[in-house]
DNA sequence: TCTCCTTTGTGTACGGTGTTCACAATCCGT
DNA sequence: ACGGATTGTGAACACCGTACACAAAGGAGA
């Protein structure tokens, strides 16, 4: 007991326990308020309590902070996907269940999009990260990351003999593309504002043509 | 002549001219070489030789000029779909002709965001300034919105009685989103660094898909 | 032509940001 | 218990957007 008068409450611990993770989850909830943009290195160890230069013992760069926030909504987005196919009970035939979960896949992902807006924009936010696409830290509950849904999608589709095999290669950029562009359009661009109904039938209508041209 | 001596060469003039113009030009030079995130106030006043508060004249904010590059990418992006439409011919049959200007809008789109990634990510930077889409500026040689070029094409193919007629409200935003979104993918998802070849075919494949699915 | 007002660019200043670096506190293996 | 590696601190730098008072230039009316 050296100094318990009424200086300033000292840190209870020096050491934070696990900073990393604590500054991506401060990081996360920035995104989800305003996007990528608003992930601030400064603010987010603010609400760390931690001094700025904290955050580079653990993050290169601002950047690399934000690319761990974006796996991270990017595992969110697996995740909603993952509950848009959960719901969903096979009526016995298979072909019909297939499409079922391919439509699920672009539900769920366009459900997320207006949902989660800032966090949506975060997981495509342009950098190095999309390119491996592949890790655990971007997947849902299943372990896999979205884009690794939509393929599995696919493929139970050749499975059930709906989606001709011939067709199947490349297949997910097609429907990722579509399911993509759409959700652009409903958070950013010229379909902003559009309400639950009318947005959700957009959905189904652009569903409906990824199904027939693919 | 008061002081003709070897003082510091005065500014030949003190007014600039059209100062709002030049900076436009500048910060779409920015964009063009490194998006949105460029452009970039101070500098884009450095680049014209002028102080940083002297944009506030002509802008009431880095977004205002930003915006306004945002509508001279759009612009570009006009021209460089007109541009792919200008080649093509029509060999008799005006079925066949619409379809090829629906492909040509695509097309353009697609090659644009290939040559131009920085300025295309610009022009869809978030904002409020997609909301309304139809602006003078905004346009290319005549006078029409890529969006707008997009609509056209689709009446064109309801007029060439290819695409049924009750399927035409809406369906400039299922063909954009298609197209939209796998521009994001070439330049910064998964499928970037594709080459030119593969990229094209990808790009056709997926047109395909919209025409059948339309 | 002179004067006065409006327009447009200047200089300075403030707060915020990312980033660096020497230093201090803590933890951990020996 | 000790000594080195790890992790957080504080001050500093350069840069950014923005605001404000001021000065230079131009134009309208006498």
């Amino acid at each position: 007991m050296t100094s318990a008068e009424a200086g300033p409450r000292r840190r209870e611990k020096y050491r934070h326990g696990d900073l990393r993770r604590a500054l991506v989850e401060a990081g996360t909830e920035m995104a989800r308020e305003g996007g990528p943009q608003a992930v601030v290195l400064r603010e987010a160890t603010r609400r760390v309590g931690v001094a700025p230069s904290a955050a580079y013992r653990h993050f290169e760069d601002r950047r690399a902070l934000l690319d761990a926030v974006c796996s991270a909504a990017q595992a969110a987005l697996a995740v909603a996907i993952e509950g848009e196919l959960a719901g969903l009970a096979g009526d016995g035939n298979p072909a019909e269940l297939a499409r079922a979960r391919l439509r699920g896949v672009g539900t769920g992902y366009l459900r997320f999009a207006r949902a989660e807006p800032g966090l949506f924009r975060t997981a495509f936010s342009a950098s190095d990260n999309l390119r491996s696409a592949a890790s655990r830290d971007r997947a849902g509950e299943g372990g896999l990351t979205p884009f690794q849904l939509l393929g599995a999608a696919l493929d139970e589709l050749v499975e059930a003999d709906v989606l001709p095999r011939e067709r199947r290669p490349g297949a997910e950029f097609l429907a990722w593309s579509a399911v993509h562009g759409l959700a652009m359009l409903l958070i950013d661009g010229p379909l902003r504002g559009l309400e639950h109904p009318e947005a959700r039938e957009v959905g189904q209508r652009l569903i409906d043509m990824v199904e027939r041209g693919l």
